[in-house]
Formats: structure tokens, sequence, C-alpha cells
DNA sequence: TTGTATGCGTTATCAG
DNA sequence: CTGATAACGCATACAA
């Protein structure tokens, strides 16, 4: 690595000719300058390309302005807005998102985690994968928050942000019954989250609850091409379902994508689908897809505005609902 | 903020019974420390959790590991898995990204740069926007790295990766000859960044080497709903294209979109279509969309081998080629 | 190999 | 309001 230059607050002093302190007050809201010495200041730094070290300020003030993200599979759309969502109110609050990729393992995580801590980060926002007990609990006995977005193990002191899952399932059920349909299916990829489960869980009580069985598969990821093994598993039965809830946008985009054009079928005429999330692309007129909308900005509010309070409650949490937003992939509405 | 409770190498040293700087060197990779003493301190560390403060370790090496990237829109299916594989690759050389969000503004970017010295952060990267000159001569001075993706714009001292856009808008002209069509179009945004309209002059200066006229319209941002306008006003144009370039994806899924259920066209029979970016919805069944695929690893990869370098020549600058992914919305292939 | 002393760029404390 | 001085946690030159 070549050797970084970075102007010093002393030579800012020298050059404005007062003392190093009188710079760090220039720079520390609400301290006490006159204005005679600030605009001094001011104009040297200018000169000198001066920037306030936050690496230094960091490690006096004990707050490093650093938040982690820890995501995986980050590439995927609602992923992708939800850490858009995170990042931009982080920024309101004058915190800058660090991102750490992370794959299946859970030891990633807690590899995640460790970094975060190493960097001193204020606060580690957890949407993927869950981190060892041990590692978490070091997290917040060092003081740095936690929080966990849709994983609903239960961590000590953390703030966990959930959806109501189950209700959202419920309300999936009453959609297709409306609707008409009879043949039930719920596609699951083959993950196990905990939030994905409860909306098959969710789906499955419901139905049965009124008399209906539902077909359910799991197969691989979440993402599109896994929808296309499920639908080819689910249309393939003997009894083909004519109403298909996917645990995600992803997985119903592919599902719909092989009833048209590989079974010919017509949506909604022929098949049904919801899926949850509201990505973009349920809104692009080849899908049109009925879907729970992932509250992304509510989720990044409630996240951001714990991180800035000075006081919080311990094990903190927090439900979100998700709105149905009706399109043309479910009959009626 | 809560106070924070770090355990320092001080505490470490005291309970394994050596010197601080004992601590330090077991965990500097290379210091020669006894077998007898990395084993207590390890001992030691492992007990209160210890964790080097990277803060004041960057401080100390001026080297933060740091990296920022500056990006706008980054729920955007191409941003979203560049970023995606940039961070990926800085976390195999040990740096972190920091993420900033940018608007168009082009001052926003100047303020994620300035960001980016506030950290002392080792290199940016911009995807988005163009700093003013002064400031990314700032980061150079500085001795910070700089790189730029897809803009074409020059700047001393900085790695630039650009891609061929002329050289494959040409090809897209020949696809389309080769499939027959003779009524061209191209579908631009109307940002005006350097590589959108490299493509948009690459291609019309290709079919009019070869006699066409092309047909271009230029609207809104580079989303899906632009495209959406773009068709529309394409398609009722008094000579109907029967090809159409799309200056990327995520416009030509809008303008097929709207093709094929606004004007009940056919795809590619009534009409072809190439995207650029190959997204992944490019290949989804619903588009099969012939599209220029972005090297998005190769990027990631020139980007972080050259921030790893030691030494490096100023002013680089890569140019990398995007390979055509033939796919059903082009007829022949 | 080990410990001591010094400095990295800040901010906070305190006396003036 | 201002300037000197002491931390913050770490890495390293130096002496042992």
């Amino acid at each position: 690595m070549n050797q970084k230059i970075f102007v010093s607050a002393k030579e800012v002093a020298d050059r404005a000719g007062v003392s190093r302190s009188a710079v760090s007050r220039t720079f520390t809201p609400g301290a006490s300058v006159s204005e005679e010495t600030r605009r001094r200041v001011m104009e040297a730094a200018e000169a000198l390309g001066y920037h306030v070290n936050h690496l230094a300020r960091g490690l006096m003030r004990n707050e490093s302005g650093l938040v982690c993200l820890i995501v995986s599979e980050m590439d995927t759309p609602y992923r992708a807005s939800l850490i858009r969502a995170i990042s931009r109110q982080l920024q309101n609050v004058s915190k800058i998102a660090m991102l750490i990729n992370t794959d299946r393992s859970d030891k990633s995580v807690d590899d995640a985690l460790r970094l975060a801590i190493s960097y001193r980060a204020d606060a580690s926002i957890i949407l993927s994968g869950m981190p060892d007990k041990s590692i978490s609990d070091l997290c917040v006995k060092s003081g740095q928050r936690l929080v966990l977005i849709n994983r609903d193990e239960e961590r000590e002191g953390a703030l966990m942000i959930n959806l109501h899952d189950r209700e959202a399932a419920r309300r999936a059920f009453i959609a297709f019954q409306r609707a008409g349909c009879r043949r039930l299916a719920f596609a699951n990829s083959d993950v196990g989250t905990p939030s994905l489960m409860a909306r098959e869980e969710g789906f499955v009580s419901a139905a049965q609850a009124a008399g209906f069985e539902v077909a359910v598969e799991r197969f691989g990821s979440t993402r599109y091409q896994s929808g296309v093994v499920l639908a080819q598993r689910l249309l393939t039965r003997e009894v083909r379902p004519d109403a298909i809830f996917c645990a995600n946008d992803l997985l119903a985009c592919g599902v719909m994508d092989t009833a048209r054009h590989q079974f010919r079928l017509e949506i909604p005429n022929d098949l049904c689908v919801v899926g949850f999330d509201d990505i973009e692309q349920a809104s692009w007129s080849s899908y049109e897809l009925t879907t729970f909308a992932q509250p992304v900005d509510r989720i990044a509010e409630e996240a951001v505005s714990w991180l800035a309070k000075p006081l919080y409650d311990a094990g903190l949490s927090c439900k979100l609902s998700a709105e149905l937003n009706w399109r043309g992939s479910v009959r009626g509405g």
C-alpha cells in the first residue's frame, strides 16, 4: 500500500495561526469558537483540503459512525431495496453502512459480526442468517446495537423486526377462496428460514381450518429457477392446483412463467398466484402479481430510529404488517 | 449513544501476564512471538472476547481497510450485482465496503468522496455520477485510490474501467441485420451518461454506414417505466420499428412488455429487441432477451486487484468487452 | 523474543 | 473564548 498523506489538524492550526484545539472546536458542532477564529480556520482548512479524521474521532468519542449490514444474496431485488432503504436512512443520521456478504453458513455470519466488532461499529443489522449466541451476546455486552430483520429467533438485547407472516398467509388463503380456487398449493424453498416457514404454516393451517388440503412443495433457494422447478412439480401432480401461494415473489415469477410457457395455462383463469415481497418485477405487466408488500422503508426507519435513540429497552420486538397488493394474478380482487 | 466497552489489548496483556506489545505482535501476521507467549495471549483474548480495534490500527498503519462504494439507484439489478461482486472481492483481500448512496446531483458524489476522505478509505469506487475535479484530485493527491466504472470522463491518477460500448452497439446492428430487420430504433433514457450515449451513437453510426436510418427516442431514467413510455412513442410512429436496441435491460423489459400487451406484437416475429447488461430477468422465460453481458465479476476483479497492487501507474485505463448473449428476442441467432 | 517508549489525529478537561 | 495536556488503542523502533 502506497503512502497516504492526509492533512491533519495541526497543519491547519499552523497555517491559521491558532491552536489545534481551535481547529477541533471549529469542526465540533456546538463548541464555542469566536467568529473570527472559525473563519480563519475554515479558510486554512479549505486551502489545505483538510477533513476531520473519523478514525481518530471515533477512537476518542467511542463512536465510529459505522453500521454493519450483514446480508447474503444481496443482488436479489428485495434485499437490494432493503439495503438501499437502510443505507439512505443511515446517511440521514450521519452514519454510514459497511456491507458484509455472507454465504449460507452461519459461521460466515459470526465472522461478519467479529469484523463489526473490530471496526467498532455502532451497530450491526442482520438481514440473513443467524449468528451464534456467544458472539451476538458479545456484541450486546460490548454496547454494540444489534438489529435482526425477519430472523425469528430471539436474541437478548437486540431489536427484532418481523412481519406478521402467518396473518398474511391467512389473507392469501382468503383471497384464493374468494377467487373460487379449490386446489391449493404452496411453493416454498427448502432453506427453512423461520419467516418462510411461518408463511407456509399459516397458509396450510388457514386452509385446513376451512376444510382444504394444501399441496406443499419445497425446493432449492428462494430464486426464480427454484420457482420453475416447483411449478413443474406442482403442475404435474394428479390433482393440478388452481392456486399457488409462493413464499416470495422470485419464486412466483418462476412459477408464473413456467405455468404459462411450459404448461400453457392462463393466469388467473387457469391458475391464481400470490407472492410475497412486492419486488419491482411484481408490477411489471408480464406478471401483475398479487403480492404482500414488505414495508422496506418502514423497516429501515424502525431500525435506524432505534439506533439513534440514546437509551433503549433491551429485547425490543417490532411486528409489522405486510399489505396485500391486488393485481391481475388472482381472479376477482 | 450509550457507552461502548470493548476490551483492549492492555486487558489481554494483564490477564496473560505479558506486555501490551506481545499482544499486538500476536495479532500482527509475521511478527516474532514465541509459541508459548502466543498461546497465552490467544487464550486470554478468547476468554475476554478481544478483537483488534481496526480504527486504532488504521490510524497507526495509515490504512483503514475501508473502501468506499459510491452509487445511486443501487436497488437496480445491474447495480446490485456489481455491488455484490465488488464487496465479495474486497472481502477476499481483507478489505470492507462502505456503501454511500447518491442521487442525481454531482454534489452528492462530492459529498460522498469527502466522507471517504474523512474515513481515510483506502480507495473509492464510483459507479454513478462524476465528482468535481478538485475533489477527485484531492483524493488522488492524498494517496487514496480512485476507480471509475463506466464513467467515460478522464481523471488523473484514477483507474478507469469501461466497456467497448460502441463496438457492442455495432454488433447489435449486425444482429438485427441478420434477422432481416429494416426499421431500426434506439430506446434511450435522457440521463445522458457517456456509456449510454456511446451505445446510441455506435448503433446509429453503424446503421447509417449501412444505409439505415434509426429512430431514436430518449426519455426518463433507465428503468422499466421509461421503457414503457419509450415503446409507446416508438411503436406509434408512422413507420413502426421492427427492431429496437435498448440502452439497458430494464428499458428492454418495459419495451417488450408494452409491445406485447399493449400493441399485441409478437417477439421476435413482429419486433426484435436487444438489451444491455444481462440482468437476471433477461433470462426469464417471459423475456428471453438477447443482450450484452456486463462482465461484473471481471470488473470487480480488475478494480480490486488494482487496489491490492503496491505500486500503480497513474491514469490507467481498462477496456472490457461485453459478450452478446443470444436468446429468443431476436430472430435467427 | 521481549518490554519500554513514542507517535498516529482526535477530542475532552482544565486552567487561564 | 483560548491554549496546553492527557487520554483513546494500537504498532513499531529501539534497547535489552
